[in-house]
DNA sequence: ACATTGCTGTGTACGGTAGACACAGTTGAT
DNA sequence: ATCAACTGTGTCTACCGTACACAGCAATGT
């Protein structure tokens, strides 16, 4: 009774899930999904996702941008596909170990995969369809949570949790740059900002005037997002 | 010592935080950049930002685009106008009570905010400056935490933190969308394809399947945060 | 009073974007 | 050998951001 998959038409579910599919008849595809996800992430990784055009990928690959259209439907696509490819598929996760270890490899290696192409904050923002290495993924974080007392729901409600706070951590890194970055100085004056308005914000300016401030972002917010998990498994395992 | 911030000679910080300034000698503008951004927010609340241009901007003010570059340097700073008055200032701090219902309130508040301009989670990826209503949040939640134990890097961890988990929220219920709405479509084909493929996603498709899911996914998150934080503030307050 | 100067809004032009469509050439099936 | 399906290309449209020159207006300096 469930919705037909196939059924929308909708090209994103095709490329993404369906099979290689390969009717052949005329000559064959000088190019490839693959190919062509990897060079516009080369672009990506390179310019940001706003120098990704149909023109660079296709010139990238030695090809006029039209041709790109008869592998992938339009640029919507296209970006779907690289994050798929981009994110690839989550490492393997440890067969035992305690829920805590395995949520806390998780919430690094998919740090490190966004870290690796920052890119995909852009490109994961708005409504969309997943694909398989996506939702592998999500897959592991929930998986890494069963058997604890927690409901359905709530094991993905935990899932997102942890997901918007390494999106979240990402995006702050981001916003920093590197040492000297133009996105470093932009924090420099923002700095600056809030020193000199330092009446209106007397806490931030509180706050960031105080030394010792080491990059501890992710490692935070994950012991406390797991500590109240902790709290809540405790809770719910102490009495059944 | 501090950077000058005028120096740097960034459109966005004048624009964002510098005087009103009326040196006046020609005509009198007809706009501002109230009114301005004002027709900004209207066209992505009603369309999204990437139906936002300088035409459809203008258009909506019966003046030609090229006249709104006396006001505003380009359309980034466009949007960066849009986002300090769509996010407006958060509303006022309760003057008393415990600093975790004042972090709730704050929570709430700021995904009200959000969800009233689902395009900021579009305008707010990517390093920017912040404007003077939008680091008000920001001295809000930190200023909650003031008095509690907690270093200055922590508080800022903290606020990221939250500030993560409702980008989370609102993203997750933009792309779940409107009864009926495309991105509930999307959703049902997600559905699909998980119990298609229940056999690579086991935890997940057990999950999904699972009935009695009402959207708790904020409050659930918000009470894991704040329960890791308490912790972590009874620990800090027990033992000075 | 008047010329000067600085500002406003407009029109035009340029290079970029995504994509629709027609076409020539290549290939496998009949 | 014929035909049908497919690939890659060239051309075209519509729209985007924005640089630049220009005409008109308003306050200033004389």
């Amino acid at each position: 009774m469930a919705a037909d998959v196939d059924e929308p038409a909708n090209d994103t579910v095709r490329l993404l899930w369906g099979p290689p599919a390969r009717p052949t008849r005329g000559p064959k595809p000088a190019l490839s999904l693959e190919r062509i996800a990897a060079a516009g992430i080369e672009v990506a990784d390179a310019e940001g996702l706003g120098s990704v055009s149909m023109q660079r990928v296709a010139g990238l690959l030695d090809y006029t941008k039209m041709a790109l259209y008869r592998y992938v439907p339009g640029k919507a696509e296209l970006v779907a596909l690289m994050v798929e490819f981009a994110v690839a598929g989550p490492p393997a996760a440890p067969a035992d170990g305690h829920w805590r270890d395995h949520l806390t490899a998780w919430a690094r290696e998919l740090t490190q995969a966004f870290t690796a192409h920052p890119w995909l904050l852009d490109a994961t923002v708005g409504p969309r369809l997943m694909g398989p290495n996506e939702l592998a993924w999500l897959e592991r974080v929930v998986s890494a949570l069963d058997g604890h007392g927690l409901t359905g729901a709530e094991r993905m409600d935990a899932a997102v949790l942890l997901a918007g706070h390494v999106r979240g951590i990402v995006q702050q890194a981001r916003a920093a740059g590197a040492e000297g970055s133009p996105e470093a100085r932009l924090l420099t004056v923002l700095g600056a900002l809030v020193q000199q308005h330092a009446e209106d914000y007397p806490a931030l300016a509180a706050a960031m005037a105080e030394p010792g401030g080491r990059d501890n972002a992710l490692d935070f917010g994950l012991a406390r997002i797991l500590d109240g998990l902790a709290a809540l498994i405790d809770r719910r395992t102490a009495r059944p």
